[in-house]
DNA sequence: TTGGAATGTCAACAAGGCTGACATAAAATA
DNA sequence: TATTTTATGTCAGCCTTGTTGACATTCCAA
């Protein structure tokens, strides 16, 4: 499991010693910080924290998501979305909707308040985001983005994707 | 700041949309998550969580480095850190020894027990990195690091190089 | 040699994970 | 139809790991 390998993929040869597997995870972890730092500094003058900024997130990116749908995409159990969500619905950033169709569901969207809350971390991140891919390259960005798709859980970025398909009115 | 862009490098175009950014926003969330969902895995079982992992793997990286270094690197505070630390030493997988020349200083070390944990971690984590690698293929490669060191901290970036390079002993 | 700076430890608090218990609504079944 | 089962979301309490504050030890510079 620990040895050197080597795979030949497409026109090179690749080697993965673990020394520069070593270095991708390394990279990986330096990398996050990097990502998470201006939202980060943002939430903390605001008392929120990084599980405010996700939820904020995927409300923006779905409106109309229940709890339910957040939770199989954060990751996180319902008691623990929870917390954050009571508190952002009554500091007036999310509003809660119960379903017609099902009234056991909450449906979720962002109120004026909360998008522009979400378009200022955003924004940060997006900087950020934008001037690595301009230092890296054009070609460089395909790649980043093909080796984080093969990185992440196939069944959730399923999920992932069917979500942002659906409707959710 | 929220407008879209676009920026010439090297041969091609680079279209840095909105929305493309926010895609890559997601990714790297994902992806993340998958990166650490194997290590996790192991740890629960054993009662440690990630900041353990983070202190076995960087202690094991610059052996003989000291807590004020290795503080740096986690950018956690020395008290936090001090805690896991505790009780990995407690554990007897890290070892703590006097700084010979400074005897404020607390260097240190995997034991047997703490280098055979932290090849079970890094080898899970290694498995889905490789995976990941080949599965996008080695230019992917090229521009993922590219991107990630583009990405985070310059200074911790150098920082870092630093203290791989000196000698801990 | 003494006062300040640096290193690391201990204590107590806060955010956000977690499980458990529960209320309510919907669905399945007798 | 009445009743049991299942699903969604809420509330309460615990644990890890962040945080700041107080402190002991050691080194160094005035």
């Amino acid at each position: 499991m620990s040895e050197n390998r080597a795979a030949y993929h497409g026109e090179s040869l690749l080697f993965l010693t673990d020394e520069q597997l070593r270095h991708g995870i390394e990279a990986m972890f330096f990398a996050y910080r990097g990502f998470t730092d201006d939202p980060d500094r943002i939430l903390t003058g605001l008392d929120y924290g990084r599980a405010h900024h996700r939820a904020i997130h995927f409300v923006n990116c779905a409106p109309g998501t229940t709890v339910n749908n957040l939770l199989s995409i954060l990751g996180v159990t319902k008691q623990s979305l929870n917390r954050v969500l009571r508190r952002l619905i009554a500091d007036g950033l999310v509003e809660s909707r119960v379903g017609q169709t099902d009234r056991r569901e909450r449906h979720l969207y962002l109120t004026d308040a909360g998008a522009a809350l979400e378009r200022q971390l955003s924004d940060a991140q997006r900087v950020r985001m934008r001037s690595a891919y301009r230092a890296a390259g054009p070609e460089a960005v395909q790649g980043f983005r093909r080796v984080l798709e093969a990185m992440m859980d196939q069944d959730l970025q399923r999920h992932y994707f069917d979500l942002r398909e659906a409707r959710h009115d």
